[in-house]
DNA sequence: TTAAAATGCGAGCTATTACTCGCATTGTCC
DNA sequence: GGACAATGCGAGTAATAGCTCGCATTTTAA
């Protein structure tokens, strides 16, 4: 079976030690991303920042990237959850109420951990792990469609899976953009303003 | 002059056969960037497949990074002209027209060279050159506003600057995901369709 | 023609990287 | 307590990166 356990990476990790070198190596990995960026985050770094030896960090990442997914992926289960209950409970406003909600519910989403957020946003295609973030996408679309399906009544006619997608990345292109570029925004007064205009747009669009 | 030493050209090609140079450099780090990635773009490399010594790269790029703001230079370059022609063909049109227009012309301009925009986009960001994008950005910003403002008249009244930002960031969103993420969408009848809709998304919007 | 300037060359230096391996320490179970 | 697995360690390795430097070749200009 196992013929060498001891150099074999990806093991789980069973006792309650070792889970802790684990979070403490995805959590470093996190930190200098965010800190330092992309390129000082070696895999020594990443070992010596997390206070564990590189040999330990290789008995659970086979390999620098596995540790980035990690960190993706953690972040992705997050914002998930953000937008699943925000489409949740809006599932049964009207149209304006509900965009309303959702834009607002985006920006609270990319509030999350911004600068984590913008880190990996640019680094995500680099890692070719574009397509995992493409599944996130696909079942926003697919949830936001199926709101827009049960609201029929309210909207002109219209291709519901076009309509999904230019919804959908209208609000995430504006909510992304002044999030991480455009700060200044985000005032209190200047994050009303964005919220009703984007509602203005998404609705406007919609009937 | 040169404040960034890192970047800059280190000498200037003053007779035909050192352009030459400097000419295959720039477009072996495109073709490369395109075919083979970011990370297998190494100076060796390029040098290689330009046909040119490593000592002769390093005559006229200071770094690899020189090499990188070469393309993403050149390439920026094509794009604005298409937004700066298409925004002074649309100037007397009225909205609904213009916007067509644009949406047509935010288009093509991402299918100039798709590949290479698709990499470009995706590397930017790590190169810490987004702040020269920005710059890009912001004329196209002004530009827009400066025709909002020119057609006033057929507008709700709305807050210019906000209504470009809305609209630009917008329209970059649909085209640059429809491109490079949805190609099935380009079709002779789904670029008909995006273009109907995005125009539809802005035109509402803006009375 | 000829000296100087411009251009071109590529072996090789230095730094850094991802990653391995043999061994030490800690935990589990009887 | 003793045997065995799980976990932890870090010096060391091989690969590769960016980049320099001394010298060869070509062009310019007198």
């Amino acid at each position: 079976m196992a013929r060498r356990p001891h150099t074999s990476p990806r093991k789980q990790a069973s006792q309650e030690r070792s889970r802790a070198t684990v979070d403490a190596l995805v959590e470093a990995t996190a930190r200098i991303l965010v800190k330092e960026g992309f390129d000082k985050a070696s895999t020594n770094r990443i070992a010596e920042k997390a206070g564990v030896s590189i040999g330990s960090l290789y008995q659970y990442f086979p390999s620098k990237e596995a540790l980035v997914i990690a960190v993706i992926e953690r972040h992705t289960r997050e914002l998930m959850q953000v937008a699943r209950a925000a489409l949740a409970e809006v599932a049964t406003l009207p149209v304006e109420q509900a965009v309303r909600r959702l834009v607002a519910a985006a920006i609270a989403a990319h509030r999350v951990d911004p600068r984590l957020h913008r880190v990996l946003s640019e680094q995500i295609p680099r890692t070719g792990r574009l397509g995992e973030i493409e599944i996130f996408n696909r079942e926003f679309y697919a949830l936001f469609r199926a709101y827009l399906e049960n609201h029929r009544n309210e909207l002109r006619s219209v291709d519901l899976e076009l309509a999904a997608f230019m919804c959908v990345t209208a609000i995430e292109a504006l909510t992304h953009t002044a999030v991480l570029y455009r700060p200044e925004m985000l005032s209190d007064d200047g994050a009303e303003a964005l919220v009703d205009e984007a509602t203005r747009l998404v609705t406007r669009y919609l009937r």
